[in-house]
DNA sequence: CGGATGAATATTGTTGACAATCTACCATAC
DNA sequence: GTATGGTAGATTGTCAACAATATTCATCCG
């Protein structure tokens, strides 16, 4: 069994003043090599594919195999899987296996909730620091939304919502409330893969819902920034909610369900 | 180096219906024995020592000692170092090591931020979904943090008041909420713990904080607990602030800083 | 034919060993 | 006395083997 006692160590405040940054046109690359564990690389080739959806929410994830086709040993891969598991995007059962998580109706409807108070403080606080350059990539992507929405792409339009949220959070200046908000929304990726492609008869008002957005940030409007997100995230999910709804009835009757 | 392609594997949606929970004496016993790894435990282990200060921010963490200690392999520990890199309790350094978590002013200041929206959305849901057996802990609390604010012991508020945000993170019934509100606090306790122990003459002040907000919860009046709830975690973080400023000037030279 | 039983297989949990890297220290040169 | 270079020790990164548990499948009994 465990110890009961451990012994605490003594702290180490002195810590060596950071290396400054190479200059050197290989810096770059020397930082990456310098800082990337082979569980890092499969840390991130897994959270690509799951968010890509290449791996679907309910995938029993094998040790051996993942380890196999990275050309690694079991080692990295299972600590990888323990933070991918922290993240909310994998979930663990002891002697069974790792499986991609899948969200519920209800645990999304819950992660809505959430994001929606972080989606309005960001939009509370890029009002008031969003820089010139942010604001014109905003209305570019913007643009492009209307044109995804009048030709009804949804396959088009789905990146261009990500980024439009990811510049607004980076706007924001507040790095917690980014990663906050990053794994939250890699959460809801997992529930609503499915239904976004479907909803496409939604996309011109999201593109407008977009447009309010980046208009009221211009002004520095926080108070209206903030209510517009909120309201944009809640609205979005009740879009969604209907839209399942929808096919889920197109589709009534299944072999075995 | 790593295989670029990656076959899909083919999701596994039929999942065996959970085993009906055991009705015997022994069965929590036994659940807790079946769904805990060693790597379970080592994380658990780290993080209470990290939460009650035991490990301070900036330690760092030997693989080899904490698994002699814990009478595990290198394995698991390393496992839960991850897992704990994730939940922002400790920082990886590649070939260096891993470290408790320091957290910087800034950091501090941009994480009180996303803990008031959480906070918000709190007083906001518990207000509505309050139950009276949930009311009634968080008025016996109260009641003892007057004790201790009139006794000035802060020794005895710093486990009533995260006693008090916990109960009432539950009484928000939204477990995606109190996930993230939890690795929220458990960051910031990286960042105040000594200031708290210092700041005894906050604590009337803040006790009559936690009974306004109590009474507000108490009445339904959602938008007034979301109010006081927001005030407070900002009011708390100037108090700190404040604290930890005067404390700095109280001792403005060291040896070799 | 349906369900229980038990061996055979597959998968996960854990460990110890080896390789790569960093840190500390000392010798040497200037 | 300081700086440079190199060597020894300690620590982390990775791997492969072993142990424990779960899953599969053939078999037997009712």
């Amino acid at each position: 069994m465990l110890g009961v006692g451990f012994i605490p160590r003594s702290p180490m405040p002195a810590r060596k003043p950071t290396p400054v940054p190479v200059p050197s046109p290989h810096g770059a690359a020397i930082e990456m090599l310098r800082q990337h564990s082979l569980t890092t690389l499969v840390q991130r080739e897994l959270q690509h594919q799951i968010v890509t959806g290449e791996l679907p929410a309910g995938t029993k994830l094998n040790e051996a195999d993942i380890a196999a086709e990275l050309r690694v040993s079991r080692g990295p891969v299972r600590e990888a899987f323990r933070a991918l598991d922290q993240a909310g995007l994998l979930r663990t059962e002891k002697n069974r296996g790792v499986f991609v998580r899948q969200v519920s109706l209800e645990e999304a409807n819950e992660i809505y909730e959430v994001r929606a108070a972080l989606d309005a403080l960001i939009g509370r606080l890029a009002a008031k620091r969003i820089t010139p350059p942010q604001l014109a990539r905003l209305r570019a992507i913007v643009k492009l939304m209307h044109a995804a929405g009048r030709a009804l792409d949804s396959e088009a339009y789905f990146p261009l919502n990500i980024e439009f949220h990811e510049v607004l959070g980076e706007a924001a200046g507040n790095k917690a409330l980014l990663a906050n908000y990053r794994r939250i929304v890699n959460e809801l990726n997992l529930y609503r893969r499915e239904a976004i492609a479907r909803d496409a008869k939604g996309i011109p008002i999201s593109a407008r819902e977009h447009e309010d957005i980046v208009n009221a940030v211009a002004r520095g409007d926080a108070q209206l920034a903030e209510r517009l997100l909120f309201d944009h995230v809640i609205g979005g999910r009740d879009r969604i909610e209907r839209t399942l709804a929808a096919s889920t009835n197109e589709t009534p009757k299944r072999k075995r369900a």
